[in-house]
DNA sequence: CCGAATCCTGTTTGATACTG
DNA sequence: CAGTATCAAACAGGATTCGG
């Protein structure tokens, strides 16, 4: 499936493409934290510990704008605004795990150490 | 194994952690480039197009100093300057076939379409 | 050939305060 | 609650020049 065209080349073009979604200090932590299930504005604030609502306002649109997430308003009062993955961003799930896992590896063998 | 302590609090950390070493625009790229074998920095330069002699000379330390690669000088003439993955670099390698699937399929969802 | 050193710029990120 | 506005700081990245 993905064999043809295995070349360094052609996988560094694919690299690209995804680290535009996964770069930045946010936006991975960002949807791992829905991968937990769907977060208000103020939830996921209150998760990422040190974002600024500036930047989370502004990967929240990032990722939204990539198809990674959706943003629901609920009219009630007062507003609620609700962000969940699209099927797309819970593909991204098995990457994130990966990353995870490799987290735990660099973390044994460098961060610790 | 990793099931003990998987919070969303906990993966946040692990998820910083491993994000030190991914983020920016080469690091990755560079890695992949060296999971097709030891290559000199001319090479990579070759390889990585877009990449100014200083990013590469850069990011290549970084890598370095969290153990992802290793640097031998060749005392020939001229000098030759060989980089390769660590067992740590290696170890990279699941991580970053997942990545580029999702690459993939992002690609097909978003940036073409 | 393989970089190091310097200088410079624009983008990213952050702190803080404020609004519907 | 869910953001916006503003201003300042930090950093990434580029251009150029130089050396072993």
């Amino acid at each position: 499936m993905n064999q043809k065209q295995a070349t360094c080349q052609h996988k560094l073009m694919v690299t690209r493409d995804a680290l535009e979604v996964i770069q930045g200090k946010w936006r991975l932590p960002i949807v791992l934290s829905l991968t937990f299930g769907d977060k208000r504005f103020g939830e996921i604030q209150r998760e990422i510990v040190d974002i600024s609502p500036k930047m989370l306002s502004q990967e929240l649109k990032a990722l939204e704008v990539n198809k990674i997430i959706t943003r629901t308003v609920y009219d009630s009062m007062p507003v609620t605004v609700e962000y969940s993955l699209t099927p797309l961003g819970k593909s991204m799930r098995k990457m994130l795990d990966e990353i995870l896992d490799w987290g735990v590896v660099f973390r044994k063998e460098v961060v610790v150490k």
